[in-house]
This record gives structure tokens, C-alpha cells and sequence, in this order.
DNA sequence: CTCCAGGGGGCCA
DNA sequence: TGGCCCCATGGA
């Protein structure tokens, strides 16, 4: 019960050691922030920074701007992010509840989990979405699970397979690491590093890679390539 | 050409 | 609950 608080332990230290800290969220502002979380939603975050730049040059990425924006403007703006006509839908509903919420500054006042059962609400805004948000914009100490993080603790062997239930992945770091705004930012920052470097998908990079021997992906390579050569 | 990317909702048994 | 499908652009 306890060995796994280590092994999650000893994966951050690793991860901050090879890679230094990310400070995270890339691009900056708090709406800019909420905004690329329901953008990046199964999307890459090349095609995010597009949507993110078309917003910015046409100067309404700001809460009053966007509240009165026209639905079919916000669609055109956002398409290069894909799911164009769900996202800006689902962009229009986040605003509106942060416009009668009384702004983003106003929400970081409230609990951290009446904030995240009221985004939950949200027509389009996940558990991924949502904690994303309170860690990386409200700055509030909630663990963010995403595919890359499955995919890692799946090929280390923390996790049988990779659907596994969001709560029970959050929970598995939650009641092992203590809450702390900063480490937890960087563990997910560092997670979604890993995963772009080396813990792809397909064609993985386990050759230099910081957890390749605690990997049994990457040991399971190794294997091949020894009996292929 | 196929597969993938920092998810989430709707539907149906 | 669990399984399946849909949403869509841009890069590899």
C-alpha cells in the first residue's frame, strides 16, 4: 500500500531531474488558460495554439468579448482546432457560467470541490477539463489525469490497462502524494512531456527515455531487439 | 492511404 | 455501468 507513494514519488523526481520544470500552462492568462483546456480536448496542441492565436488577433479573448460573441464567429475562430462546432458550443456554455459566476477571479474564492462539481455541470466540461482548469488557472491542488498519464502507468506496470476509470487514476496520486499546487502542476506538465519524447504512442522512443527501466514497454524492446540482432 | 492528438456526450441494452 | 459511435482539423 505504501510502495506505490514510493514509486509515484520516485517517478516525479526522476522526470523533474531529466527534464526541469515545465511551467506550465503554456501560453498565459487565466482565460487563455480555460479556453486551451476545452480546445485541447483529444487534440494536438499545435492545432490548439491556431484556434488560441485566431482569438487573440481578433481581440476577444477576454471574458465580455467572448460572452457577446456571435456562436457562428466563435466556430470560424476556433475550427483549426477540430470538433470546431462542438468546442465553440461548449466554449459558449464555459463562459457563460464564468460571466455569472462574476469572473474568473471570483471563482478562485469558492471551495475546491464545490468548483469542480459546478464545472462538472457544464454541458462539454469533463473531469480532465475541469481539473485542468482549478489546477492550472484557479490554482487549486486537484491532480489532472490525462491519456498520456494512463498510457505511462499502464507500460511501468501501475496499471493493468489503460481504460481505467478518471477518478480512480486521480485517486491513486491524491491519496498518495499531498496536496501541493506546484508539484502537481509540474507532475502532469512532466507526464504530457514524457509522453510527447517518448511514451508515444506508436513508435515510442524508450532509447534515452528517464523510465525506460522501470518500463516493461521499453524492457519488452529491448527483448526484441536482443533477439532479433 | 491510415493513424493519431493533453475528451466528452449521447444512446442503448 | 459498459460498449460503441460521433465530433473534425492538421501533422506524421
Amino acid at each position: 500500500m505504501k510502495k506505490k507513494k514510493k514509486i509515484l514519488e520516485e517517478i516525479y523526481r526522476r522526470l523533474f531531474e531529466h527534464f526541469g520544470p515545465q511551467y506550465w500552462w503554456p501560453g498565459d492568462g487565466d482565460l487563455e488558460i480555460i479556453v486551451g483546456a476545452v480546445l485541447t480536448q483529444n487534440t494536438s496542441w499545435k492545432n490548439v495554439e491556431k484556434a488560441v492565436s485566431n482569438l487573440k488577433g481578433a481581440g476577444v479573448l477576454e471574458l465580455n468579448s467572448l460572452y457577446h460573441l456571435p456562436l457562428e464567429k466563435l466556430e470560424e475562430l476556433v475550427r483549426p482546432s477540430g470538433f470546431y462546432k462542438i468546442k465553440a458550443k461548449r466554449l459558449k456554455e464555459l463562459i457563460k457560467f464564468l460571466y455569472k459566476s462574476g469572473g474568473v477571479d471570483e471563482l478562485k474564492n469558492s471551495p475546491l470541490e464545490e468548483l469542480r462539481n459546478e464545472l462538472l455541470k457544464v454541458k462539454g466540461i469533463g473531469p480532465e477539463t475541469a481539473d485542468s482548469i482549478i489546477l492550472y488557472a484557479l490554482e487549486k491542488p486537484v491532480f489532472v489525469v490525462d491519456a498520456y498519464t494512463k498510457r505511462i502507468l499502464k507500460r511501468i506496470g501501475i496499471l493493468e490497462k489503460e481504460d481505467v476509470p478518471y477518478n480512480k487514476v486521480q485517486e491513486l496520486f491524491m491519496e498518495n502524494l499531498t496536496p501541493d499546487v506546484k508539484m502537481y502542476n509540474e507532475y502532469h506538465a512532466l507526464f504530457v512531456r514524457l509522453g510527447k519524447e517518448h511514451c508515444t504512442k506508436r513508435a515510442p522512443k524508450c532509447g534515452n527515455c528517464p523510465l525506460s527501466d522501470l518500463c516493461n514497454f521499453a524492457k519488452e524492446r529491448k527483448i526484441e531487439n536482443k533477439t532479433r540482432y
